[in-house]
DNA sequence: GTTGGTTTTCCGACCACACGGATAT
DNA sequence: CGATATCCGTGTGGTCGGAAAACCA
């Protein structure tokens, strides 16, 4: 596992891909992630060039190696090198060039496959979910920022190794300290604790179950049914919180996606409406993690509610993902949801139920593409001959054949 | 508004077999 | 300990049939 590219098998890999679950060489990452809009999203990290089969969240400055979260804590866990000075590693996605790739790995100039790394028809499409505050933003690239940084990761990182506590980086603990004022309140929104550094929540399995590329998080679905957070936010105090929401019988079973999704944002809202009076201190905003709702959404809330930070699950999900959704950015900022009632509620009830009647249409237009997993199978089994759609053996008589559509009885 | 019959939609099961991982040698 | 052989579970698509939903009189 790790080590060969998984796509191509042949060169060394280089790179993690979360949503894929795959190693990757850079010139299978750029060609697979080129593929469209939806791949170009995922998100890759490097490598852990000790087990090779983990992303790497740190780069130790001392041994010029990156390494994943066990790998670390194995190696700078005890003795001398514990000391080690350590570099956080950004995730990217997009089609970095090579220059974008040293831009944010300046390390990674000793590694000659990332020299020889072109990709500059795609220069502007790369993201990095940074580790670190950005500190530029090259006009031509858009929304890449860099940040080599060198810090020294605390014991603490290493704490919640294989335990279900929510993790907290060095960085987390640097935004949530800073006091509050109308200067900080967007950095909740640009914090995502889990993107900005996949090891953490590797290990933890709390998250196990839980794969935003899996259910396919439509945030555009959140804005047409919560667009209007007040409306929800009372139907959530009235109905007695996320039960009744979970309950929704318009969301079938099969729609996974919205129902997850659905079920993110009225945990966003109604977890925060029903412990918000509570949640001023840091006891009341941990019981909130132990709700049932923890393994789709977690929070992280230390000072006051202005400082609640919305907590990804997966590294997939990116800052720009909840950047898009209104009502969770809005929370992210630190505007209590639960602001005065609006007079026009019989005018919001009509936009919300126009709002669920576009999202059902859009629900029944919605096919679910299926994921062939194998090529080499799906190669086979499209050109095996069958009787009323069943595989027949070799030789056998059969009435569709897919190459000829001819049949033999 | 309710009921019963018909039509439409959805979804799991079925098939053979190459492939890949696990295990044994 | 690495290489090879063997075993066994998995995944692949078109069609069918039953269940559920939708529709209509």
């Amino acid at each position: 596992m790790g080590y060969i590219c998984d796509f191509c098998g042949d060169q060394r890999s280089m790179v993690y891909c979360r949503s894929d679950a795959a190693c990757l060489c850079l010139s299978c990452d750029r060609n697979v992630h080129s593929a469209n809009a939806l791949s170009r999203r995922h998100s890759r990290t490097l490598l852990c060039e000790r087990c090779n089969s983990q992303p790497a969240f740190v780069r130790c400055v001392e041994e010029k190696i990156s390494l994943c979260q066990n790998c670390d804590w194995l190696g700078h866990g005890v003795s001398t090198s514990s000391t080690h000075k350590r570099q956080g590693i950004s995730c990217y996605s997009g089609c970095p060039s090579a220059a974008e790739l040293s831009s944010i790995w300046s390390f990674v100039l000793d590694i000659p496959s990332i020299r020889e790394s072109t990709c500059e028809q795609e220069l502007g499409l790369m993201s990095i979910n940074e580790n670190s505050e950005s500190v530029g933003v090259p006009p031509e690239n858009g929304n890449v920022s860099v940040s080599d940084q060198v810090t020294d990761l605390p014991a603490l990182d290493r704490s919640f190794v294989g335990t279900s506590s929510i993790p907290e980086s060095s960085s987390e603990t640097r935004i949530l300290d800073q006091p509050d004022g109308p200067a900080n309140e967007c950095l909740p929104k640009l914090y995502c604790p889990a993107t900005k550094c996949p090891a953490l929540c590797e290990d933890d399995n709390l998250y196990d179950d839980f794969d935003m590329d899996e259910v396919d998080l439509n945030l555009e679905n959140y804005e047409e049914l919560f667009g209007m957070a007040l409306s929800h936010s009372e139907e959530l105090f009235e109905n007695g919180g996320i039960d009744s929401l979970f309950g929704t019988k318009d969301m079938s079973a099969g729609d996974s996606s919205c129902q997850d999704a659905i079920a993110a944002e009225g945990s966003s809202v109604g977890l925060v409406n029903a412990t918000q009076p509570a949640c001023s201190n840091a006891a009341s905003a941990d019981s909130i993690l132990s709700t049932k709702t923890e393994p789709i959404l977690c929070f992280t809330g230390r000072q006051a509610q202005s400082n609640l930070s919305f907590s990804g699950i997966t590294g997939e999900s990116s800052a720009a993902d909840y950047q898009d959704c209104g009502t969770t950015s809005m929370l992210l900022m630190g505007e209590p949801p639960w602001f005065a009632p609006c007079p026009e509620n019989s005018l919001q009830s009509a936009n919300r139920s126009n709002a669920v009647l576009r999202y059902k249409e859009k629900k029944k237009a919605r096919k679910f593409e299926k994921q062939v997993r194998y090529a080499s199978r799906k190669a086979r089994a499209d050109i095996r001959r069958r009787v009323k759609g069943r595989f027949v053996k070799a030789g056998d008589v059969y009435d569709y054949d897919p190459l000829s559509t001819t049949r033999s009885c």
